[in-house]
DNA sequence: AGTTGACCTTCCTATCGTGGTAAGCTTTAG
DNA sequence: CTAAAGCTTACCACGATAGGAAGGTCAACT
């Protein structure tokens, strides 16, 4: 009952694009797929699991050696789940990071805007500002 | 009075890598340096400026394109704040997509590494949620 | 049987901003 | 005069993704 589809079938169920997947196998994220007698690439359920796996995971923002790591712990059920864990705590000090960047750039950048009338006239704090040490 | 620097101290002066001083030359963001004989790279005080500028808009998060019309503004008296204002608010609006995107995320992982005890049991509501539809 | 169109294969290129490295020339300090 | 530091160009690399070209394969229709 396990029934085999090729790449684009993969890819459509997955919502990975074929060239992806080609790439995550390429990497060494997947195990090489099995391939027909003319070489298409054959994947069965269990596979589709994990290209959905991948794709949860990268919308969370994981990189893909992160990712490859999560994989290797859902299948490994010698896991512990402090592994799984800290992972996740690492990746959301990352997240976190880039979130307080954003926000720093965000507040100075807004500020900037407000102080600027966007006329017709060339006058212009932000580029006032970009042009001079921010002292202010 | 307009002191000549190589690219080693521009790079010092400014915060810029050289390297990137000379990509920023290749991709003509810069004007191309005038050159000893010797085929070394010259700048002067405004081309110093114009680093500066860069590497502030940069640590703003504006794109090069972004920056290379920055710069064209800056140095056109005809310019338009409007235009100015228009380009930032529209980084603006990127920058808060982003960190809607990275609060989504954080937000989802949190809740999940709440949920997962961390310690010596393999069961991890974190895989769980990646390994099924988000049904939850 | 033959053609057509959809699908698959590999290989190459590009993105964006940055870093590194290697081979070779120039300048400066000792 | 020599050694070190600085400069030049020309490569390669990252991370994750997309695009295309050239060619093989499969299924359906005529």
């Amino acid at each position: 009952m396990d029934k085999l589809v090729t790449i684009g079938k993969a890819s459509a169920l997955t919502g990975v694009s074929a060239k992806m997947i080609r790439y995550y196998e390429e990497i060494g994220v997947l195990k090489k797929a099995s391939r027909t007698e003319a070489g298409y690439r054959l994947y069965n359920q269990a596979q589709l699991q994990q290209l959905e796996f991948i794709r949860r995971a990268r919308s969370l923002g994981f990189s893909i050696p992160e990712i490859q790591s999560l994989l290797k712990f859902w299948l490994d059920n010698d896991r512990e789940s402090r592994q799984v864990k800290q992972l996740a705590l690492s990746h959301l000090t990352e997240i976190n990071d880039k979130i307080v960047e954003l926000e720093q750039m965000k507040t100075v950048l807004q500020k900037l805007a407000d102080q600027c009338d966007g006329d017709d006239n060339p006058d212009c704090p932000i580029l006032d500002s970009l042009a001079q040490p921010p002292s202010v």
